[in-house]
DNA sequence: GTCAATGCAAACGATTTGCACGAAT
DNA sequence: ATTCGTGCAAATCGTTTGCATTGAC
């Protein structure tokens, strides 16, 4: 069942997955771009959605499912929520609340589906941000 | 604070959120355009968009947050979880489980973020694509 | 008559793809 | 030598926007 997918090495591949990982902050394809062009200048855009792709199906990332417009990469390994300031638009990992503990865990079927998973994520205003905003309160 | 939004009344309007309230599949811009055109044939999918804006700064409809490629929206009133078919990309509302069920509701406070709330769906295959998945199992 | 809402088309941002070349095996 | 992975640019997809016109009030 385990396909190959990758046939060859390629340096592209290590600094974009070296990159996501360093970064805690979950990386789009555009800053991964940025950050990999400091290494090598002429690496295309279209290399990194390729390379992040393959990562994808081989289960070594993970693109968290948030509304907004530019997709979001995760390559820690250990599962974890994430949660979404709707102010500055960063997203954190929620290592606080442990992953497993729902009830919701063991739901195996709803509605006739056959269920494999569910997808949650928590939205609020980061600290930064509500510095920022309890300060145009007084003004 | 509550804002007027709409400042006149128009049939494309009052279309769109019509078919949105009677097709139970939540639909994509696309879909509505096409279902609305068959009234008001030169509509545009711009008005569409423009409208499905209005509509839910009113709050009268909500943009669901999956990962698929097209937005995919919801006029019921009453909240309750989505599922969404990896299968055939169907999405269904799930009216076994109940909203509120969640100890999670009562988080307010997750890694120095002011929570405001959460997101949750889940993922499966829908009865009919066991059906066709099972037949070619068999073959 | 006013100005919000529309239709149209062009613009946009994120992502994907075709193709010829370069590089890992 | 083979052919995968790349860089480049053009194409695609969903969505947004500018502008002149239409229609609700």
């Amino acid at each position: 069942m385990t396909e190959k997918i990758f046939k060859r090495n390629s340096r592209q591949r290590d600094l974009i997955l070296e990159e996501l990982k360093r970064v805690k902050t979950h990386s789009t394809a555009a800053s991964l771009y940025e950050a990999v062009r400091k290494q090598i200048p002429n690496i295309s855009l279209g290399t990194v959605y390729r390379n992040l792709d393959l990562l994808l199906k081989m289960g070594i990332i993970r693109k968290l499912e948030f509304g907004g417009s530019e997709a979001r990469f995760d390559a820690s390994s250990d599962k974890h929520y994430h949660i979404y300031c709707t102010e500055c638009g960063r997203i954190d990992d929620v290592h606080e609340l442990p992953y497993n503990s729902n009830k919701i865990e063991t739901i195996k079927e709803i509605n006739g589906y056959q269920v494999s998973g569910y997808n949650m994520n928590f939205i609020g205003i980061c600290s930064e941000c509500q510095k920022i905003k309890s300060k145009e309160t007084i003004i």
